[in-house]
DNA sequence: GAAAGAATCTTTACAGTGATAAGTTTGGTG
DNA sequence: CACCAAACTTATCACTGTAAAGATTCTTTC
C-alpha cells in the first residue's frame, strides 16, 4: 500500500536524519555558495521531503546557523593546533596564516560564518558560543604573544587588531575584491600585509 | 481605452527609470536589508511593473551591482574629504576613522559592497573600476603618509594592510560578530584597535 | 503632419524558494 | 496488542528572479 514517495528508502525514520542533512548541506556548501544553499536541496540530497527538515531545524537560518557554528569550531581547532609547539615571536603570523589558509581551503563557509546571515537574529546560541570561543582561541595566542594575561585591555585590543586584519584580508580576496598574484603563495601573502603594517607604525 | 494598470502613471515613458529605480533601490536597501531587496519591491515603490526593470539592468545582480558602486564612489569620496588638510601623521587614523564611519552609517550598503554578491561573476565594469579608484584613493592617502611614491610595493602592502584591518573591523561589528561597548565611541573604537596593532609590534 | 520603427512598459507565466497546515506512517512503550 | 508521540509526506501559500509576447508611446523619416 506504500503509494508514498517513490524514493528509496530503507530506513523510513532514520533516527539521526539532524546530522545527515547537516552533513549534506556541508558538502553542498562549497559548490553551491553560501547564499544558494536551499533546504530543498538539501532535504533532496539526503532523500527525504524538504518539511522533514523543518522538524529538525526551526528554518531555514537555524539549519544554516549550525554549518557556521561548526565552521567557528574548526576555525578554533585549526588554530590551537597550529599554535601548539609555535614559539612565542612566531605566534601572531603563524596564527595569521593558519586563519587565512582556513578561510582560503571553505571559502563558501567562511563567508556564512561571516555573511549577513546572522547579522539581526540573535537567536542560535549554538553559534554564538563556538563564535565566543574561536575568538577566546586568539585571545589565548596573542595573550601568550605578549605574555600577557588574557583579560588585560591591551590583550583584547591587540586581538581585536590581529582579528579584524586577518579577517579583513580574508574577506578582501574570497570576494574577489583584491586578487593576490597568482605567483605568491598564501603564506607569502600574509606576510606582505603584516610586513605593511609593520611599516605603517615603523615611521 | 485605458485598460492597462489601475496605477497613477501620468507620464507613462518616464525617460529615466534606471535612475528613479537606483534611486528607490537605494532607499530600500538599508531598511530591508541587502539580501533582501528584491527586484519586485523596488519596481512596485517606483510604481512600475516589476519585468519594466529588466530593460534598464540585466538582472539583480546588475542592479545591485550599480548600487554597490555608487557606494564605492561615495566612500572614495568621503576618504578624499576627509583626508584633505589632513597633517601626514595623522592620515592612517583619519582615513580609518572616516572608512569604519561610513561602514557604520551604511550597514547595508557596505554589506552589499563587500558581500557574496559579486564574488564569482566578473561582470558590472562599473563596479570593478568603482572599486578600483577607491583603492586608488587609500594607496594615495597611504603614499602621502610614507612619503613614498604610491606605485611602491610599500605602498601597495602598507595600504592592503590598512585597509584589510579597517574592514575587517568594521565588518566585524556591522555582523554583530564584534559589538563595542555601548560607551564607547567608533573613534575610540578604531583608536583601540590601532593600538592594539602597535602593541603587537612594539616586541 | 502621417507612417514606420525603436524604445519602453505591461500582462502572463514558470520554476524555485522558505514556510505552514493537516494528514500518514512508524517505532516505542504501557 | 493498542495506543501515542515522533518522524515524515503531501498539499499549499506567498514570494522571488526571469523570460516571452503583446501593448503603448516616443522618435525619426519622408
Amino acid at each position: 500500500m506504500k503509494k508514498a514517495s517513490e524514493r528509496k528508502r530503507n530506513t523510513y525514520h532514520v533516527g539521526n536524519l539532524r546530522v545527515l542533512l547537516l552533513s549534506a548541506a556541508r558538502e553542498m556548501l562549497e559548490e553551491v555558495g553560501p547564499t544558494k544553499l536551499s533546504v530543498r536541496a538539501v532535504s533532496d540530497k539526503v532523500g527525504v521531503s524538504c518539511t522533514a527538515a523543518y522538524h529538525h531545524f526551526a528554518n531555514r537560518t537555524e539549519l544554516v546557523g549550525c554549518l557556521a557554528a561548526k565552521g567557528f569550531d574548526e576555525l578554533a581547532t585549526v588554530l590551537a593546533e597550529q599554535d601548539r609547539g609555535t614559539p612565542k615571536e612566531e605566534k601572531i603570523r603563524t596564527a595569521s596564516l593558519a586563519y587565512f589558509s582556513f578561510a582560503r581551503k571553505n571559502p563558501a563557509l567562511y563567508q556564512l560564518m561571516f555573511g549577513p546571515e546572522f547579522s539581526d537574529s540573535e537567536m542560535i546560541s549554538e553559534l554564538q558560543s563556538s563564535r565566543r570561543e574561536a575568538f577566546g582561541e586568539l585571545k589565548r595566542i596573542v595573550a601568550e604573544y605578549l605574555d600577557k594575561d588574557a583579560q588585560t585591555a591591551e590583550v583584547r585590543g591587540a586581538a581585536l587588531a590581529g582579528w579584524s586584519h586577518t579577517h579583513g584580508l580574508a574577506s578582501l580576496v574570497i570576494h574577489n575584491v583584491v586578487r593576490p598574484p597568482a605567483e605568491i603563495t598564501d603564506e607569502r601573502f600574509v606576510d606582505m600585509s603584516l610586513e605593511g603594517f609593520r611599516s605603517i607604525f615603523a615611521g
